[in-house]
RNA sequence: CGGGAUGUAGCGUAGCCCGGUUAUCGCGCCUCGUUUGGGACGAGGAGGUCGCAAGUUCGAAUCUUGCCAUCCCGACCA
């Protein structure tokens, strides 16, 4: 038999899509650059969007929504933020289409229904957002507005991919507004860490908390923090960023408020957001040759159950046993599913759940029965073992946890693993041509040295890390004088 | 957007260079039977705008042009 997937030796990127594809998350679409994601993708999406809202919720955030069309007005107010992203944006001219008079059953855009003014599909809301606080603001009774919203954005860019890159994809942004400097960066380090927490302990995937430099910051941020991550071919994937917006979007859209003082201030602002891409993530950061592995307390099927039958008896049999441990185990809060169907044999589906990445799998059959046993797999090791049905939810419990630390484990070895210091040009050329990986390096601190390293190499500067400790050095590029190390990777 | 490659049934593909009857094979799908502890077997069957559009031709999956999409490398990307 075949490999179902191609190696990662042999194809990364192919390796990826399979996961994707194969295991039921996404689709590529009829639409340039945009994907289907499927039910079973997007069920994961909605666990990891349960988690991360109720965090938002537990720090004081509220959800809304505000429209998917920003007036180009609007959109250009923050020169920076506009210069930004005028690249890759979609844009609204016209609003009604016509029967093509030379061509029977096409249609034309309609020039009589041009725009008076253009509209642009969010790219990010911060625009639209900005325009709302105004009216919803005006003394310091009204601070901090901590506003959170799910929606779906539009980036036109030039090469997409799954989940990574997609011209459309869902994310959540949060937009808030703060009587304070101190109180705004505040706001975004807590969010910072409210990311990396999840993506740690949820998704299992270990990463670096710190800042982006002045190049890589979002247009229009003062500072811009982000978690990165360590992908299994040695590439560096941001995974989540938060924003210190300043009083940039305060001044762009003037919104002001009375301080305890009575005198008009600029709000203070942060935006943050994560998107589908965290998926992207989480399939490159543990998946293997036989398809995805999920973490247990984000996997949309924790426990599938695949009774062994030989005809309709035996099959009654385990279906009636089966429904016992089901009830049990969702009594006990385990997501499980149970694969009765007939047309496949279980090998098959054996197969099919470790595509999909199911942290444990139970067979049952009649000779379990007579046992009081049952086989049980997990996917991250593929260890098999034989266990009583007694005291069996508890089991799978600690079963399901284990699973969780031992992928979070692995990964966090390789992220450690690949996380060197190099001291000189040649050995920082070696590293990121040999395994990649986080590469710390001192820096001179110039934006030109920065883009030198990456005209040369194609590694950025990922982030200075929170509470990087200072070192003298000298800067692995011109040589000149550097106070600390940052963190280089090549990135998606 | 530049360079390269690709697009044939749900998936993977042969055929294309050198145009010619009814488009190849495997998996999957449907029916029946035997099966069921790691992707079952037999027999029969269904399924195709050959990515889309135009052109050349008596005749196009095959040649030409344009467009669309995907992949790789660039550029681009908070």
């Amino acid at each position: 038999m075949s490999k179902v997937l191609t190696t990662r030796e042999a194809d990364y990127s192919q390796w990826y899509n399979d996961l994707v594809i194969k295991g039921e998350l996404a689709d590529h679409s009829a639409v340039r650059g945009c994907m289907v994601i499927k039910p079973y993708g997007y069920a994961l999406w909605e666990n990891m969007r349960d988690q991360l809202d109720k965090r938002f919720k537990e720090t004081g955030h509220v959800n809304a929504y505000f429209p998917i069309f920003i007036p180009k007005s609007l959109f250009e107010a923050e020169e920076k933020n506009a210069e930004g992203f005028a690249k890759e944006c979609a844009i609204v001219t016209h609003y009604r289409l016509k029967a093509d008079p030379d061509n029977k059953g096409k249609l034309i855009v309609d020039p009589e229904a041009k725009l008076e003014e253009e509209l642009i599909v969010r790219p990010t809301s911060e625009a639209i957002i900005w325009n709302t606080y105004k009216g919803w603001i005006q003394s310091y009774r009204d601070l901090p507005l901590l506003i959170n919203q799910w929606a779906n954005v539009v980036r036109w860019e030039m090469r997409t991919r799954l989940f990574l890159r997609t011209a459309e994809f869902l994310w959540q942004e949060g937009h808030t507004a703060h009587a304070t400097k101190q109180e705004a960066i505040e706001e975004t380090e807590r969010m910072l860490e409210v990311y990396a927490e999840f993506v740690e302990n949820f998704m299992a995937v270990p990463v670096i908390r710190g800042v982006k430099t002045p190049n890589e910051r979002f247009a229009g941020a003062e500072e811009t923090y982000c978690i990165e991550a360590l992908m299994q071919d040695g590439k560096a994937l941001q995974a989540g960023t938060s924003h210190f917006l300043g009083q940039n979007f305060a001044k762009a859209f003037d919104v002001q408020f009375m301080n305890k003082e009575n005198k008009q201030e600029f709000v203070w602002a942060t935006s943050w957001g994560v998107s589908t891409r965290l998926i992207g993530a989480l399939i490159m950061a543990h998946s293997d040759d036989q398809g995805l592995i999920l973490p247990p307390r984000i996997a949309p099927i924790q426990v599938v159950i695949i009774p062994i039958y030989k005809g309709e008896e035996s099959k009654k049999i385990i279906d009636e046993k089966a429904a016992v441990i089901i009830k049990s185990l969702q009594s006990s809060g385990i997501k499980v599913k149970y694969d009765n169907n007939d047309n496949a044999r279980p090998g098959w589906k054996f197969a099919e759940y470790e595509l999909k990445g199911v942290p444990v799998r139970i067979a049952l059959g009649l000779r379990d029965i007579e046992n009081n046993v049952v086989e049980v797999a997990r996917r991250d090791t593929k260890e098999k073992q034989t266990i009583s049905l007694d005291g069996l939810d508890e089991k799978i419990i600690s079963l399901l946890e284990d699973i969780q630390q031992k992928i979070y484990n692995k990964a966090l070895d390789f992220k450690n693993a690949n996380s060197k210091e190099a001291n000189n040009w040649e050995d920082f050329v070696k590293m990121l041509d040999d395994k990649g990986g986080f590469i710390s390096a001192h820096w001179d601190g110039t934006p030109e040295s920065e883009e030198k390293i990456k005209e040369l190499t194609k590694a950025t500067i990922r982030c200075i890390p929170l509470n990087n400790k200072k070192e003298e050095g000298k800067c692995i590029l011109t040589g000149n004088a550097s106070s600390q190390r940052v963190v280089f990777a090549r990135a998606y």
